[in-house]
DNA sequence: AACGAACTTTGATTTGAATCAAACGGGACT
DNA sequence: AGTCCCGTTTGATTCAAATCAAAGTTCGTT
């Protein structure tokens, strides 16, 4: 119930410390993003930001996962985002909040006040650098997603998020070209849809159809064992391997 | 048939000047760019890069309009980015085009070969910078773009797109706060399929439904008056005044 | 062990957009 | 003026996913 207090970490020990937003940091920069970060933690099922609130911070995801999300006055919502493990939050220039963001797991950000963030940018390129590749990499993967979203059958579209969850897991815990994979679903059938733009009896039901099909085995409803990751991705759509070797 | 030779405007006399990457630049700075930077012309249909292709240059749109395109091996393709006046186009520190560009009208590119760019970059905070606050503007456009993908009906998806074609209009040619509006529509109805995830009998069928409704007149196919903005932003399911003022 | 809440699956039916199929309009060229 | 081509409209039909409606699971709590 209570926010748990986190110890200040120091940033030489961080688990996201070579990906996240410090990732080309030299020592002396990282101990200035050190003097001035501070831990927040949150539980599963809390809002982060609101849409259209101030924003009067930044930061990385350092554990645990969130969503961004779009919703329209009648309820209809969109995600538009996961945020992993050393993804960013929030934009530095703005004031306003653009989405929600909401913990769906118990998360732990790594926060920076903005002003002081925005100041120490100016003067750290190693930082307005790597913001600018992850925030390409994003809009990389948003417009993959457009795709998904705009052209793609709710069976191609399941078989899409599978893949996409897959080869997360791939990068973090590499296992060389395997066929088989296991992994956690992250999300509910009712996020995944949000996800997908599908309703959630959808997502039931094609997850149950790729089951029947042979594409995929659930041990309880969130773990996933794919047997034939080429397979998956015919199913997704994507040119044979999806190029997740990558 | 012949792309047409074009001279070498200076900088300070450039269109899009203070709207592109260089829009941050001093005097010296422009100088650096104006020493590497070339024109190149493309007619109306020509692709500018294909997907998979090598890019061996970045650059802006002068003028002219251009599509960015993902397709799958079955045909479907899906628009992921409209390139405007002072857009950017390609990716530093990516070898391969990871999408289709086509001009979409006749177009002029200010094009930078790829490495002498990036050198430039590298030591130029004032030209990363601003390629970074038009990254996340991208960002935010694709995350829009989704919402109307994943949840909006086919009439909204013309209503939405309708909206920001204004809006960008509005952008361009202040004319305070009208409520009517005239504009030329850039794309064919299989491009506004593309860009919205529908058919182009869908397209052509929601244009007349929202025009025998009077939200929008024609003149021609490609002439729209939107006799009340606000109405318009209504069946786009945006809120209220859908921001394009500010 | 029983209860309840949240999440998930499955079934029946409806519906919005896709598909299939023609016809229409306007400009470029002969 | 006539023909061809491209983009567009309109109509008839089909189909994939949404909606409406019930049950089934799982897990935490009493």
């Amino acid at each position: 119930m209570n926010a748990p207090t986190i110890s200040h970490i120091s940033c030489a020990d961080c688990p996201i410390r070579h990906r996240a937003v410090c990732a080309r940091c030299e020592s002396d920069e990282l101990e200035a993003l050190d003097a001035i970060k501070y831990y927040r933690s949150y539980e599963a099922g809390q809002p982060i930001i609101w849409s259209g609130d101030m924003m009067n911070f930044v930061g990385s995801v350092v554990s645990g996962i969130a969503t961004l999300t779009q919703t329209m006055e009648d309820g209809r919502t969109q995600m538009v985002g996961l945020l992993l493990p050393s993804d960013f939050v929030g934009r530095p220039g703005r004031d306003g909040a653009a989405y929600n963001v909401v913990a769906t797991t118990d998360l732990v950000m790594c926060c920076f006040r903005k002003k002081p963030f925005e100041d120490l940018m100016a003067n750290t390129p190693h930082i307005a650098h790597r913001l600018l590749e992850m925030t390409l990499d994003e809009l990389d993967a948003a417009r993959e997603w457009m795709l998904v979203l705009g052209r793609k059958t709710a069976r191609e579209k399941i078989a899409s998020l599978l893949t996409i969850i897959a080869r997360r897991d791939a990068s973090l815990t590499p296992q060389g070209a395997v066929n088989e994979m296991t992994f956690d679903l992250p999300l509910t059938r009712e996020a995944m849809a949000d996800y997908l733009g599908l309703t959630l009896e959808t997502v039931s039901r094609q997850v149950s159809a790729l089951k029947k099909d042979g594409v995929i085995r659930l041990e309880g409803k969130r773990r996933v064992t794919v047997p034939d990751m080429g397979r998956l991705f015919e199913e997704a759509g994507d040119d044979s391997d999806g190029g997740y070797m990558s």
